[in-house]
DNA sequence: TACCGTTGCGTTATCGTTAACTTTATGCCA
DNA sequence: TGGCATAAAGTTAACGATAACGCAACGGTA
């Protein structure tokens, strides 16, 4: 086999065969590590089972979301996993109907299609504001991209506007785009926010990499940070660590997110009985929003 | 179709038709998008030509490439993209036998099995040593992750020590580990090598991140930057321009890079003449290599 | 009307593997 | 040594599409 470099044909395997070795991976992004380390984390799991990723990269349109679902079903896959519980109604038609094993990731709650390993980002956006207004912050900003299928961005926004509320602060103040979080978003957003409300103390910000621009921002219009304006983002990234100052953040464990996805997968192809997973997200307190 | 949910089995469809429409690619890792940008441009400038990616990622490791490119080989792609023209003996005979049109990426020269897209990263470590030096150091390091298979690496590293050597300076000084290239590392190997060699003035990052750390290190240790230490990265990572000072980088075309590659396998596919295409990089100059 | 080229439609071999099935070989015990 | 259970080996029918093929219908021309 080595030394004719034969290679079996899978394609005929599959189709012969009564199970098939491909999981469709859905995911909506890959810029930024959003998910990237989600799928390193699945993938490298899944190897050891011999199971091979496809890959279908959304961009957060419904409309390729349906298309890629049809696509990724086309292969018959062992089964399915994919960012989000709230999907175009089709592509929970095509999902349900499929009879494949279907794991959710990184979002939980409502209308679970079979098993879900994610985070309550209601809870992750109430624990942001909370943690400002431990911090003294009284008036409150969330600003980031937010595209309109970004599911998990809103219920964050909306547990932050809920905390709010129930600390008898005034209104949550939104300063979003539905274009990618970029760091210049965030510059601009954030200059943006402070010349129509000039008394904002404290900005959540919808993902690191956008607050990295927001602290550039803040900088340069000598607002001081925390000390001025206390900022938190989402995500952890890695250069969050390193910020001057450093960015305070909540960090999903998207690892583990990753390899609980596979576990499930695993557990879904041998029958075992569906799931909901919840992780809980780690805040991590630095100096953009340390006590003062 | 749509009312019975009906789903063509492309099992079937590609063992029977001439063609397939599945395009493997070959990642060596997914971390801080170093490659995820380049699959993002690739997979949606393919799904114009309903073309869908399987990937894999091979994570650095010699054995699983070999391993990967065998199954990404046995459902018959259309075409294979890879990272890298260093590749194990047997991935390249089993690229070659295969029949298949490949696509090397992100680097160029030597042995090219069919067509190349990428930089020359010799020429990219000699600018990012030729930036420093007239920037006035006298002194140079290069420092970060240096997997024992990233040739890549390899070649800037090689680029570097050879610009310093014309330029009549001393030896450039290696700093450098095997492991994941992060933040954490970075400050680890910018503190041994300062303890070590206290004259040091410029130092060449691997990555962005791993600079990241280095900026984080030196201003920890009381060390100006570009005063007493100019800091160059290479990736432009988004978080750079937003560091404390500003990091100073290389900007591969990533973009472009994945869209280059979707062209050169739609030429391919139509059975047009392989070719090796150079893109520049951009020296992006910013605070951490200022002139002072 | 006969002829021929074109089009449309229905049938069937084929892709390369798996898994079920049949046949043959082997081993054990009475 | 025969009989039977078991193991090994060999054979064949799917899997679900595609594409080649054959045949009938059709229309234009001589």
């Amino acid at each position: 086999m080595d030394e004719l470099n034969y290679v079996p044909n899978r394609l005929a395997g599959g189709l012969s065969g009564t199970r098939s070795d491909i999981v469709g991976v859905v995911v909506t992004s890959l810029y930024h590590s959003e998910f990237a380390s989600i799928l390193d984390a699945l993938q490298s799991a899944l190897l050891k089972s011999n199971l091979q990723v496809m890959l279908a990269n959304t961009r957060y349109d419904p409309d390729q979301e349906v298309t890629l679902v049809r696509s990724i079903l086309s292969w018959r896959p062992a089964a399915v996993a994919i960012i989000g519980v709230d999907h175009p109604p089709k592509v929970t038609e095509l999902l349900r109907a499929s009879g494949v094993p279907i794991i959710e990731m990184w979002d939980i709650g409502g209308d679970v299609i079979d098993t879900a390993v994610g985070m309550d980002h209601t809870a992750v956006g109430a624990a942001q504001a909370r943690h400002l207004i431990e911090r003294g912050c009284k008036s409150l900003a969330f600003l980031g991209s937010m595209r309109d299928n970004d599911a998990r961005a809103q219920k964050r926004a909306t547990g932050a506007a809920q905390a709010i509320t129930a600390a008898g602060l005034n209104d949550l103040v939104f300063a979003t785009r539905p274009e990618a979080g970029k760091p210049d978003l965030g510059d601009h957003l954030a200059r943006e926010l402070l010349s129509k409300h000039p008394g904002i103390d404290g900005i959540i910000c919808n993902s690191d990499v956008i607050a990295f621009g927001v602290l550039r921002a803040l900088k340069d219009l000598g607002k001081r940070v925390p000390e001025d304006i206390s900022v938190i983002g989402f995500g952890d990234s890695e250069a969050s660590s390193c910020m001057t100052p450093s960015l305070s953040t909540v960090r999903p464990d998207r690892q583990r997110i990753g390899e609980k996805t596979a576990e499930a997968i695993l557990a879904r192809i041998d029958d075992e009985p569906s799931t909901t997973m919840t992780l809980d997200c780690e805040l991590v307190t630095r100096d953009s929003t340390r006590s003062i």
